[in-house]
DNA sequence: CTTTATAGTTCAGAACGCTTAACTATTTAG
DNA sequence: CTAAATAGTTAAGCGTTCTGAACTATAAAG
């Protein structure tokens, strides 16, 4: 079938979402004092509950010097908690304070503002299309088999 | 009507596909010895067609002479060309080389891939919904009239 | 028990990205 | 014509972020 027409208009929408999102959240986070890799790190934390130093490291493909160094400050803006892990005295569990939570949502917040804009300019029954679409697209994808991290 | 349902889905959908596409595309980055606010600068322009110095930094949010500064590494990379404007010779018309387009392609390509997968799993039929729905919203956010310059 | 591997931290040094301030060149206003 | 505004570059300095290497502490393997 028309697989590649179908890509290319997935394509497209996300070019254009991402850059409305992006530039909200970006401002958000620059106001917020956060750079990329602080978000990065955040975002990350906030999906897999909790991590290690080394292993955030090696997701946002830098060495654990560097991801223990970022903690740091995250740490003293106290958007996270960095505990000793009970199972492995070696090891440190990070998560997010409800700062660090907070901090998050009102970025993601940001970001959401011009879909509001966007939702006033859609009739019910082309919201009704576009929502039954997206949740197949976003059931699929959670199905996708790669699990993320084929990290090199 | 049930628009805060709507929004929510909408969101949900561009976290999932952003994080998805962000991973593929910043490896890509990293790989051709890019930063991000390289990457948003290449964006820029080749969204823009041409723009001056001064401008794209306040598009940036940071000043002229930070982004004169970053251009002139992109000059040095060859990934733009940097001309007087022949219409005011004070400024500066900022484009694309043909490999700043080819690197740029290449990072939206590698940002793509997972979207090859995700095409597989789907039936022609739900193609089918899911196009018509991104065509309405690739349509109606073209036509927001927020002109997605409201720099401070 | 000793050796080896693993998790994380710290430090020195290099590179980067940003800012302000000073400067050149050009255009616009009076 | 002169003065002020504008576009861009350059230099000095500051803070960040990364890396490799040295180090501590704990766990696992022999």
């Amino acid at each position: 079938m028309h697989s590649d027409l179908f890509v290319a208009t997935l394509e497209k929408w996300i070019k254009v979402s991402m850059h409305r999102s992006m530039r909200n959240f970006i401002h958000y986070a620059r106001k917020s004092g956060l750079s990329m890799s602080h978000i990065g790190a955040l975002f990350h934390i906030h999906r897999e509950g909790k991590c290690g130093v080394t292993e955030l490291g090696n997701h946002l493909g830098v060495t654990s010097a560097a991801s223990s160094q970022m903690l740091e400050r995250l740490v003293q803006q106290e958007l996270i908690l960095r505990t000793e892990d009970p199972k492995d005295r070696r090891g440190k569990q990070i998560v997010l304070t409800d700062k660090g939570n907070r901090v998050l949502e009102e970025g993601i917040h940001a970001r959401q503002g011009w879909l509001n804009d966007l939702a006033q300019t859609l009739s019910d029954g082309e919201k009704e299309t576009i929502m039954v679409a997206l949740e197949i697209l976003i059931d699929k994808t959670r199905n996708l088999n790669q699990p993320i991290e084929p990290e090199s």
